[in-house]
DNA sequence: GTGAAAGCGCTAACAT
DNA sequence: ATGTTAGCGCTTTCAC
């Protein structure tokens, strides 16, 4: 073993390498029983006076150094215990400042297994509705000091997949979900229930999963929409819809067709037209039907996206909104009141949503682990009456 | 020590207590020397069986128990590792999944010290501005493999500095920041440079801070939207203004003035309103503009946002866009094709402005720690000339 | 009231 | 090709 002494026999001979300890060569002397290290070469002061080295995060363990305590105590101080010497404290909070201490959430929730996150995942960022929806989650989820942590699936299950990953991997302690408009294999959010994760699914729900959600009574708002048109003489009622396997889609197709049927109006196949929820395809739709030989009177969209690309239509080619044609939307995006004439829509209480999404899944991680009875929660729209529905003369 | 008797000799009378290990309690013999845990009393079978309880997240250390190989191995075979037999990886990869395992990014991170997360801090998400900046931003972020932390200042500082605490506490790697119309103290921010996490501002920068930019050609914008007013023969032009400790502010204000001199118009104190940014604020600004005795006939917005609020309270007092009164904002928010007249604007690339911010962030948190040369980007606006400032007969 | 030490789940250097 | 071990920064028994 070369030169090596043993630090208490001061021998050669029975010395033996020992592994490693913090980058430096221990070794173990067979005579006296004993591992040592060799004294730092470049530091023959004080042992462990190694001063960080510049970019170096503080630590606990630094405060701790430097006020010649452990790293317990300083943990401790840190988080307010209250069997800390008031001085200790005080000390430790100043040296934490001086040093520029940030503690390291990442060790912090490893050690309690707790991350303090909230997972969201939303289909796009494009329109008023899934911002808003996000801005009310968030605000309930800051009071309650959780961070939250946003992700776009871009309408694409794929991406959805990947974002499960992720929030799963960065152990997010319960999610927020509005589906894509494809998604109809639902195993990556079974994944967050074998896991412990609980589910709140918002707007675009899943059936298939026992979790709870949060929607509006989307049967009531289109029959009460589809009622309103009837009131104001409308008789050839036409509806673009949403994505078929969404269920608000179907929900509101179902108000839309019993208010007619309740009003003993005709339906027809073709005038119930499915889109995509792209502002493109919606005036396609409105094209669609504004071509059709037994021409609607009326429509009624999905969501406000659609309603306002089919008055744009509608007046791109001289159709007179609401003479000629009636509409109305689902919503209330800012534009609705903006747009000429005003747009008549079923507005739904947005960043409510995201409040209150947010409050149920606090409550069940709350509750702590184990299946808990999901609850669904349906809130109220209403219809909004402007311009774009209201005839002078029916 | 009651019965507790030695695993090696089986004698009782020189085993002591000696500290904790998983939860249970270690002994230590006297006499042989040796170290021991009883064997678990309600798992007599094979020592090291103890099945996952529910609930229970698998580890690396799961699956290498269940194949009977160390975690090392399993760590590099779901790494990709080349040094790792074919069917070593695939049994691993197989039993990964049978186990349903999840790898912890926390801990992950924590090890390598790297978080591969992303934190950007906008002020609201009310408008169509920052989401889109930040659909931006997130879609270049996810190309590189990194995950982002959105938050929202909502405008106040106080929020802004729990923000980047909590960014600071997540270990972003960087930062995309577009300030609080009220920050003037920049403290919060310079933690970030304390500890090497590079910072890119945008849109609402901070001037005190050495750190990256990405803007538009404020000046010129706003200088080309002014002379497109004059060239359309309004001679009286007002400024309804955002925060004036934002540079984007001054640097239209500046544009607007210049333009104004270059064509030896008269520019009045009274001509230019701050706003705070919120439409309610904006339409009292118009107000205000519009009651003024030497009223303006044209009014250029720093925002559209100002500027819709600025046409709709005109149409509501009668006065006749553009006729009577010329508006010009800047951004190009979808709202401004859509409402009647529809309106001239500065357009900035708005995506892309977060793409670039992005971008400019990777590559600094690439070149590794250390302060580097910030970058500086302008990206170039162009006027969408529409209605509401062009007249039949100036 | 404080310290010592184990351990959260993972990676990486070293040893074999 | 695989195992052993230390350690990332923190909290939390347990011991004194």
């Amino acid at each position: 073993m070369g030169m090596i002494r043993c630090t208490k026999c001061g021998q050669v001979h029975a010395i033996a390498k020992s592994g490693m300890v913090r980058g430096k060569q221990r070794y173990y002397c067979k005579d006296c029983h004993i591992y040592f290290t060799l004294p730092d070469p470049g530091n023959t002061g004080v042992a462990g006076t190694k001063r960080p080295r510049p970019g170096h995060i503080a630590t606990i363990l630094d405060i701790a150094k430097a006020l010649n305590i452990s790293k317990s105590t300083v943990s401790r101080a840190l988080q307010g215990h209250t069997d800390i010497k008031k001085e200790t404290r005080e000390a430790v909070v100043k040296m934490a400042g001086k040093l520029d201490y940030q503690p390291n959430l990442l060790a912090k929730s490893l050690v309690k297994s707790k991350s303090n996150t909230i997972g969201i995942i939303v289909p796009e960022f494009v329109n008023y509705f899934f911002p808003a929806v996000i801005m009310g989650a968030q605000e309930i989820a800051s009071e309650a000091g959780y961070n939250v942590i946003i992700c776009q699936s871009q309408e694409s299950v794929k991406t959805e997949i990947a974002n499960t990953k992720v929030l799963l991997a960065s152990r997010v302690e319960g999610v927020i979900i509005s589906m894509t408009r494809e998604t109809s294999d639902f195993d990556h959010f079974k994944a967050f229930g074998r896991h412990g994760v609980p589910i709140v699914f918002f707007n675009r729900i899943c059936e298939k999963i026992p979790a709870s959600r949060v929607m509006v009574n989307d049967y009531e708002g289109a029959y009460n929409a589809v009622e309103h048109l009837i009131a104001n003489g409308y008789r050839r009622i036409a509806h673009i819809s949403g994505p078929p396997n969404l269920r608000l889609s179907q929900n509101r197709i179902n108000g839309y067709l019993d208010a007619l049927k309740a009003h003993k109006l005709p339906s027809h196949r073709s005038w119930i037209i499915h889109h995509d929820l792209t502002a493109a395809n919606a005036s396609d739709s409105a094209k669609k039907l504004l071509s059709l030989r037994s021409r609607p009177d009326a429509i009624f969209c999905v969501n406000d996206p659609a309603a306002i690309q089919t008055l744009l239509y509608a007046k791109s080619i001289g159709i007179k909104v609401p003479d000629q044609l009636g509409i109305v939307g689902f919503s209330d995006d800012p534009i609705s009141s903006i747009i000429e004439p005003q747009l008549t829509t079923v507005k739904q209480p947005v960043s409510e949503m995201g409040q209150i999404a947010m409050r149920i899944l606090l409550d069940q991680i709350k509750l702590g682990p184990g299946p808990h009875k999901p609850v669904h929660t349906k809130l109220l729209t209403n219809l909004i009456v402007r311009q774009s529905s209201v005839r002078d003369h029916p």
